[in-house]
RNA sequence: GGUCCUAUCGUCUAGUGGCCUAGGACGUUGGCCUCUCACGCCGAAAACACGGGUUCGAACCCCGUUGGGACCA
C-alpha cells in the first residue's frame, strides 16, 4: 500500500460536548493521517435518536475547528457537512438483506421480554448470558411479531487482531454472539453500521478508544461475512480523571469547549493531548510540524493516562510566554470583556504591550485579561490588599511621586523617565525603591501584584497615572481629617 | 459474573537484557535573582506492585498473584 492511500475517521456520537477523549482520538487519527499524508474524515454517528442532538453535532465541529483539527471532504459527501449515519439508514438496510441472502443472517422472532427472562435466568444458573440461536432454524414466521435480523457469527476458531497500539490480541470466537444488526424496528445496530461505514468510506486504520476492543471480534465477523477486506486497528487507551475512572463529566471541565472559555490556548491543548499517552524521548514541547514529522503510532502508550490539569495548565503558561504579542492580542482581547473592558477602549498598541508586560505572568488568557483589565478602564477598583497597603503613612510618598514625575511636563514619558523620578523619590525620603513602587502599584492598578512599575507607569501613561495617584491622595487625606 | 486490556516517582513519561547508584517534565520543596507577582537559574525529596522462574546478568523475557481500567450484559 503506498502511504498515501492512508485513510482514517472519527467518529463520535453527537450526545454531548467534544470531550477531552474524543479530542484526542481525534488529534491521533488526524496526526496519523497528516504524518502519512493520507485522509481524515469526519463521521457522525447519530443512529442513537434518542440521545443525538444537533447542538452536540455544532459542538464537535466547533470544538475541532478551535483545536485547528480539520477533516477531509469524503467523496461521496454531497454537502460540506460531515457524514450522518440517518442519511444512510437505507445503505444499512440493503446490506442487512445481503447478508440474509448470503445465509449469514437470520430473522429471529424472540421479543425483548423473552430474551431478558432466559437472562436472567442464565444468570441465576451461573451461565454466560448469550442467544441460544433458537430462531436460526426456523422456517416459518411468528405471527403478529415483527423479526429482528441477527448476524449468524462462525463460533469456532479464534479470531487475532494485530493491533497497531496493543500488539496481538486474541479472542476465542466460542464468545461470539448472534448479535442483532438490524432491530425489529427496522433501526441497523451500531457494530454494523460501523463496518458498513468504515467499508463504504475505504478506511484503512481504525483508530479509536480501547472501549472498543471487545467489538472489535465482532466487527472483524461481519467484515468476513459480507466479503470486505479488514483494516488495520489501534485501539487507544482511555483518559481517566483523578480518581482512576473513566474521565467523566464527575470530574469537572472535560469539555474542550470549557478550556477554551477558561482560557487556554489549542495550541496548548493539543501539546498537552497529544504528550498523553504518545512521547518522544524527552521532549515536552511540539510545534504542529514537529507532530505531524514525528508523530507514530507505535510510541503511543498502551495503558491508560490520568487527566493532570496542572500540568496543561504549564505548557498554556509555556505557550502564552512564547507566542507574538501580535497573536496575543487576538487571543485575549475576546476575554477582557469579562472584566469591564469594552472593544471601544482597546488600543492595539497599548494592548500589545501591555501583554508583553503580562506574558511571564499569565498561566491562562482569563487570568491575562483579568491583569490586563487596569490599563483600559477609566475608574478602578481596589482590591483587600491594594487597600491594605494605601495607610495614611503612604500620603507623603504618594504626594512625593506626583510632584517628581509631574514638575516637568514635557518630559518625556519613558522607562528611563520613571525610573529617575521614583530613584529621586527614594533619595528625598531615605526608602527603597521597594517601598516606594508598591503604594503606587496599588494606587495605578488596584492590586498589589503587577508588572514591572516602571512598565505600569509607562504604558498607563501620563494622564491616568495622574488622575489615579490623585483620587488616592484625596481619598487619603479625607480620611486623616 | 464472563471476556479483553493494563501496571516505572503524587501525575505524564524515558527505558526494548549489561549504558540504571532508573533519566526528563508537571506538581511539591530549599536557595539565588528581585520594586510586588511572575519568569529564569541552581539544588532536594520522590518510582520499577508482589511472588516465582529463564539468564552469568532482568525495570526490560515467561508464569502466577494482586491492583486498576474497559466491554458484554
Amino acid at each position: 500500500m503506498k502511504t498515501s492511500d492512508v485513510r482514517v475517521r472519527f467518529a463520535p456520537s453527537p450526545t454531548g460536548f467534544l470531550h477531552i477523549g474524543g479530542a484526542r482520538t481525534a488529534l491521533f487519527n488526524w496526526l496519523f493521517a497528516r504524518s502519512k499524508g493520507g485522509k481524515f474524515f469526519l463521521r457522525i454517528e447519530d443512529t442513537d435518536l434518542s440521545r443525538s442532538t444537533e447542538e452536540a453535532i455544532d459542538a464537535i465541529i466547533d470544538g475541532l475547528s478551535w483545536l485547528g483539527i480539520h477533516w477531509d471532504h469524503w467523496e461521496e459527501e454531497t454537502t460540506t457537512h460531515p457524514t450522518r449515519q440517518t442519511a444512510r439508514l437505507k445503505i444499512y438496510r440493503e446490506k442487512v438483506f445481503e447478508l440474509l441472502d448470503r445465509g449469514r443472517a437470520y430473522l429471529c422472532y424472540c421479543t425483548p421480554e423473552e430474551l431478558e427472562s432466559r437472562r436472567k435466568d442464565a444468570l441465576a444458573e451461573g451461565r454466560v448470558p448469550r442467544y441460544d440461536g433458537r430462531c436460526k432454524n426456523r422456517t416459518s414466521p411468528i405471527p403478529g411479531r415483527d423479526p429482528a435480523i441477527r448476524f449468524a457469527a462462525e463460533t469456532t476458531g479464534t479470531i487475532c487482531i494485530d493491533d497497531l497500539v496493543k500488539g496481538s490480541v486474541t479472542f476465542d470466537a466460542s464468545i461470539m454472539d448472534d448479535l442483532i444488526i438490524l432491530r425489529s424496528d427496522g433501526t441497523p445496530t451500531y457494530n454494523f453500521c460501523v463496518v458498513v461505514d468504515d467499508v463504504d468510506m475505504a478506511i484503512t486504520h481504525v483508530i479509536r478508544g480501547d472501549d472498543h476492543l471487545n467489538n472489535t471480534p465482532r466487527q472483524v465477523g461481519l467484515y468476513q461475512a459480507m466479503g470486505y477486506p479488514i483494516p488495520a486497528f489501534g485501539h487507544l487507551s482511555m483518559i481517566l480523571g483523578a480518581d482512576k475512572t473513566r474521565l467523566s463529566k464527575r470530574h469537572g471541565a472535560t469539555a474542550v469547549q470549557q478550556y477554551r472559555d477558561e482560557g487556554y490556548l489549542p495550541e496548548a491543548m493539543i501539546n498537552y493531548l497529544v504528550r498523553l499517552g504518545w512521547s518522544y524521548k524527552d521532549q515536552e514541547i511540539f510545534s504542529l510540524d514537529e507532530l505531524i514529522e514525528k508523530f507514530s503510532l507505535d510510541q503511543v502508550g498502551v495503558s491508560a493516562a490520568m487527566f493532570n490539569p496542572e500540568k496543561l495548565k504549564w505548557i498554556n503558561s509555556h505557550y502564552i510566554k512564547s507566542l507574538p504579542a501580535k497573536d496575543m492580542a487576538v487571543s485575549v482581547s475576546p476575554y477582557l470583556s469579562q472584566w469591564g473592558v469594552t472593544p471601544d477602549v482597546i488600543e492595539k498598541e497599548r494592548l500589545e504591550k501591555v501583554i508583553v508586560s503580562l506574558q511571564e505572568r499569565s498561566r491562562t488568557l482569563v487570568e491575562m485579561a483579568e491583569s490586563a483589565a487596569c490599563f483600559f478602564l477609566e475608574e478602578i477598583l481596589l482590591d483587600e490588599k491594594a487597600l491594605a497597603v494605601l495607610t495614611k503613612e503612604s500620603l507623603p510618598i504618594l504626594n512625593a511621586v506626583l510632584d517628581c514625575l509631574f514638575k516637568d511636563q514635557d518630559a518625556l514619558w519613558d522607562h528611563a523617565f520613571i525610573k529617575l523620578a521614583l530613584d529621586e523619590v527614594g533619595i528625598l525620603l531615605g526608602l527603597k525603591l521597594a517601598q516606594v513602587a508598591q503604594p503606587i502599584r496599588a494606587a495605578v492598578t488596584g492590586k498589589t501584584v503587577s508588572p514591572g512599575i516602571f512598565d505600569v507607569l509607562h504604558i498607563l501613561g501620563r494622564e491616568k497615572t495622574f488622575k489615579r495617584i490623585n483620587m488616592q491622595i484625596e481619598r487619603l487625606t479625607k480620611s486623616v481629617a
